[in-house]
DNA sequence: AATCAAGTGCAACTTGGTTGCATTTGATTA
DNA sequence: TAATCAAATGCAACCAAGTTGCACTTGATT
């Protein structure tokens, strides 16, 4: 069993945690502990969590500033670790770009229970044609609805 | 030249203000002069304009509360007079749906300028496979980049 | 081990939006 | 056309997400 400690702190390092590591250091700025464990966090997770829900998570059994939490969103983001989503409720939720799983696909939100689902399936067309002058950056394809529970 | 006066307010119609009483009226919702006021103000308009931007244009001459304009917004967005859009800076953008220009289409989002254009060539799937149980309600196609002047 | 810019924690702040409640007003009915 | 009353409005106070400034800490480099 490996262990990481930092501090007072002393952590259990899984598969996740690794990986979180490998991928912040491969960015070439600085390997702190908070962005590893926020990235681990959402490694292991399956559904696009918010700031709230990371930071509960994630303070269960150490603390973690909301600031400090924010900053890591924001850079994870303009490290293309991670995309944001954005919802009816003005809440961003986020979630980890992976190889497999990059931000080029479209996302339900279920407006009853808020909760986030990817739809992996739907593939967009990369090249729309815009207006001249227009520059493309990204493309967010939004499906507003019931979830199967909310139905 | 048409005047319309309530309290001590004197209003003067143009084509917009009779269509957008029209428009309330057909609600079955009271035709109140803050709503048609509104409405008038984004059937002039030709891009998604904030609650901020809203509500300084309004208040040149008369006052409008707070308040009052995100409940009004609130209300021609259930009665699906309008439709609001979601930027990346977390604020919304209001659009009149008129029967040429529906909510079916995409959004242009410059992130330097956070101007909103409406793309209205691009044309939505109308039927998308969702997962089992999953109901559609709405499909939000968002382009982010630059503008034309942002390049 | 020493160094120091990058990162963090804290407090205070900004802003978009909401709630509760007393007052006003648009449509209806007498 | 005046009386009526629920719907709509205005005001004040509130909430929650996200930001800023600054002193303190820490990860990488020497």
């Amino acid at each position: 069993m490996i262990i990481w400690q930092i501090g007072k702190i002393v952590v259990l390092k899984n598969n996740f945690f690794e990986k979180a590591k490998e991928l912040v250091k491969q960015t070439g700025d600085r390997a702190t502990y908070h962005r590893i464990r926020t990235l681990c966090l959402l490694l292991e997770e399956h559904h696009p969590l918010t700031h709230r829900e990371i930071e509960e998570r994630l303070n269960v059994k150490e603390q973690l500033d909301r600031v400090t939490l924010y900053r890591v969103l924001e850079w994870m983001t303009k490290k293309n670790l991670i995309h944001k989503i954005a919802g009816d409720d003005r809440v961003w939720r986020f979630r980890v770009n992976t190889d497999l799983h990059s931000h080029h696909h479209a996302h339900f939100i279920c407006t009853r229970c808020t909760k986030v689902t990817c739809l992996d399936e739907f593939k967009l067309k990369p090249n729309p044609s815009l207006p001249i002058g227009y520059l493309l950056h990204d493309i967010e394809l939004t499906v507003k609805g019931f979830c199967a529970e909310c139905t």
